[in-house]
DNA sequence: AGCACGCCGACT
DNA sequence: GTCGGCGTGCTC
């Protein structure tokens, strides 16, 4: 009988796996599945990880021999094996890029998996007796002293005594200091005592309490109604009292330092942070601690929905409602969605914290598939802000802004308050246009079929930037269709905004805060540092819609929000509902009441009249409603295939081939769930040519899950060794959150 | 994806 | 006369 084979997942756009002989000759055995490999594959190498053992197929050409493990012990088990192989079946993608997402890069490229334990330094026997020879106030003697209560931990010494490493080293080779290695639970857990739960709180952890095993639950909780405090409590009870992991998933722009540093103060272990801002080393570190059951709690953005967690005990999705848990390339994967086939395989509570929680959680539990938990009322003396809805037809406007609207800004500083002054468009105007022959500047390479995207005018009017594909120029001395001088910005954006603000209230501070000015991970805090206590303005996009506390920001203002009201996007709306409750619910968190003015030209619009009126349950209530009737999500499933081509219609025409495809699936499924699916297009995407390619897309919809994946299923894998397939670029997304 | 092979335009 | 453009094909 031949031997078994090792059948290996590669990190290709390729839907099959890849059979190699075991490395030196040996056995490919099951207990070698999930285990990294690196392999041939051509002319290169790539990393693998293996998927299956069994016999090789029978027409089989005689195969290649893997060139190492990578791993002693499978990266991928229970669990986690299961879930990646769940996600490559549900998001139609190979089973080699589910890994490779799900590794941090140090370990998707090979390197070993590294060491985590803990270490320190100790004085040896001989060391404790020589601490007193050692030259007074050198720095080997006060590493010395230091050590004489007993080991200290690396990353302490870093803190105590800068350029210890030095001294140790010397130390070490006299064989008066040790590198030893701690025992993560030996570490001081000086833990601040939290707040005493208001009584709502109280009653959560209660009910909280009482779950056991997959346990979903909606806690919907006002801005400043004390969910971190809840999660805190759960995250001490039901996993470090029980000696389990908690996993904690924050938006990207949600996992500030302040944020950790109150989760370090009231655990008492350690918090093992994980997003974008660390290096590679750091990350794999981390994911190591997870998979080896040393990190107990772990703290992260998006892709921290992959950590292992082999002793688990609670996930928490904090603002489960946010956009930045939906990854917008390569696997399109939903962390909270993650999350959720997470706790249900780990058999744990997942739970998911918003004060304006995404319709699609609502309707879960509202069907009674998700326990649903609320807090009403802000902790502490806090009053919820007074929201103003300002009428500004017919006013005069200064970049965008009434008087009315300034003369409260004026107010509020003068009350010694912050203020916020809140507008959805970065950069200095949407437009530039020639007042004198209608010239507008737009991107060379982003166009719709009806017109070119315009450019948006930046850094104070002297330069021009495209928004969707980045393209930079300055902005020209003269209109380069009639030479007139008469160029004029139109609209308004942050930039103009601050200019105004600046020159208006020049007697305080006034911060523009946008991604250009918050690229690094501290440059938000910094930014805000700058603002100190005194009063002053902000201005700046969504960005300051979350994140740090402010507790003296007393106003808040909303200016041109009238774009977003008449939005295509079927989801438009309630985006712009959250936007506008969490960006509100910033003002008034200390014992000053906040106030909140919503500048619009539509004061008579639905979204505000039902949102002012009923607040986001009573929109939710409303859009809910008018999803059903649509027949949108959550009310029906879509998939979305989108292809883009440098060639004009090669895009379409391989949708054209798909479509085909898809609907000859549809003829094979069963009566009741074929009517129910919907293939529309192939149509050209909202934005047809963008940074020189052109794009379009094939619309899957249906009320039937099962019916959309059954065609998903039949199709897609076909849809790789298509001729048409050759020359686009494209990629499916099950569950879009954008339809472009 | 990424890399090799292969067949047509402007350079030392 | 070659360097290099990217179309096409393949990877156990």
């Amino acid at each position: 009988m031949p031997a078994d084979v090792l059948r290996i997942a590669l990190p290709l756009p390729l839907p099959q796996l890849f059979d190699y002989r075991a490395p030196g000759a040996a056995e490919a055995v099951p207990a070698d599945v999930g285990r990294r490999i690196r392999v041939p594959f051509g002319p290169r190498q790539l990393v693998g990880v293996v998927a299956a053992t069994g016999p090789a197929g029978t027409d089989a050409p005689p195969l290649r021999e893997a060139l190492e493990w990578l791993d002693e012990q499978p990266l991928f088990q229970g669990e986690s094996l299961a879930t990646a192989r769940w996600l490559a079946r549900y998001l139609h993608v190979p089973l080699g890029e589910v890994f490779a997402t799900a590794l941090p890069a140090g370990l998707r490229r090979g390197d070993p998996l590294p060491a985590t334990a803990a270490h320190g330094r100790a004085l040896t026997a001989a060391g404790a007796g020589a601490v007193d020879t050692l030259r007074a106030g050198g720095r080997p003697r006060r590493l010395a002293e230091l050590l004489r209560a007993g080991p200290v931990a690396d990353d302490l010494l870093d803190d105590a005594i800068p350029g210890w490493r030095a001294a140790a080293r010397g130390l070490e080779e006299r064989g008066l200091v040790e590198r030893v290695a701690l025992d993560a639970s030996a570490l001081p857990a000086a833990v601040q005592p939290g707040p005493t739960p208001t009584a709502e709180q109280a009653d959560v952890l209660a009910a909280l309490r009482a779950t056991e095993g997959f346990t979903p639950v909606l806690l919907e909780g006002i801005t400043g109604s004390g969910k971190t405090e809840v999660y805190l409590q759960l995250i001490a009870e039901h996993c470090l009292a029980r000696d389990r992991q908690a996993l904690v998933l924050v938006p990207e722009i949600g996992l500030t330092p302040q944020m950790l540093g109150r989760f370090r103060a009231r655990l008492g272990v350690p918090v093992h942070a994980l997003h974008s801002g660390l290096s590679d080393g750091e990350r794999a570190r981390t994911w190591a601690a997870a998979w080896r059951g040393e990190a107990r709690v772990v703290v992260g953005t998006r892709s921290a929905a992959f950590v292992p967690l082999p002793e688990a005990g609670l996930i928490v999705v904090d603002e489960e409602h946010d956009g930045s848990y939906k990854q917008q390339d390569g696997i399109r994967y939903h962390a909270r969605d993650l999350a959720l086939v997470r706790g249900k395989a780990l058999q744990v509570p997942v739970l998911l914290g918003s004060a304006t929680p995404s319709l699609e959680t609502l309707h879960n539990a509202r069907a009674g598939r998700y326990a649903h938990l609320r807090l009403r009322t802000r902790a502490g003396a806090a009053r919820p802000p007074r929201v103003r809805v300002l009428d500004v037809r017919k006013r005069a406007l200064h970049a965008g802004l009434s008087d009315e609207l300034l003369a409260a800004v004026r107010g509020a500083l003068d009350a010694d308050g912050q203020v916020l002054v809140f507008r959805n468009r970065r950069g200095y105007a949407p437009v530039l246009l020639c007042h004198d022959c209608g010239w507008s500047a737009a991107c060379p390479r982003c166009s719709t079929d009806e017109r070119a995207m315009p450019m948006t005018v930046h850094a104070g009017g002297r330069r021009l930037q495209c928004h969707h594909c980045g393209s930079r120029r300055p902005v020209p001395m003269a209109c380069p269709d009639c030479a007139g001088l008469a160029l004029q910005p139109q609209g308004v954006g942050t930039e103009r905004i601050e200019e105004l603000l600046a020159a208006r209230f020049a007697d305080v501070p006034v911060l523009r805060i946008d991604s250009a000015s918050t690229r690094r991970r501290d440059g938000l805090a910094r930014e805000l540092a700058k603002l100190g206590d005194g009063p002053g303005i902000l201005v700046g996009t969504q960005m300051l819609a979350k994140g740090h506390d402010l507790p003296k920001l007393v106003l808040v203002c909303v200016a041109g929000i009238d774009e977003g009201l008449f939005s295509a996007d079927f989801r438009a709306s309630e985006k712009l509902a959250q936007l506008l409750v969490q960006v509100s619910g910033r003002a008034g968190r200390a014992e000053r009441p906040g106030e909140v003015l919503l500048q619009t030209h539509h004061p008579e619009h639905p979204l505000l009249q039902v949102l002012v009126g009923g607040g986001y349950r009573a929109f939710a209530d409303a859009e809910l409603g008018q999803r059903e009737a649509a027949g949108f999500p959550p009310f029906a499933h879509m998939a979305l295939l989108r292809a883009e081509a440098k060639q004009a219609g090669a895009a379409e025409d391989f949708l054209r081939v798909a479509a085909a495809a898809f609907n000859q699936a549809r003829d094979g499924l069963p009566h009741g769930q074929a009517r129910t699916l919907l293939v529309s297009g192939p149509v050209p995407a909202p934005m047809p040519r963008r940074a020189g390619m052109h794009r379009a897309q094939l619309l899957l919809c249906s009320q039937a899950r099962p019916a959309l994946h059954a065609a998903l299923d039949a199709v897609v894998d076909g849809l790789h060794a298509l001729p048409e397939a050759r020359r686009v670029r494209w990629s499916l997304d099950v569950d879009p959150v954008d339809l472009y």
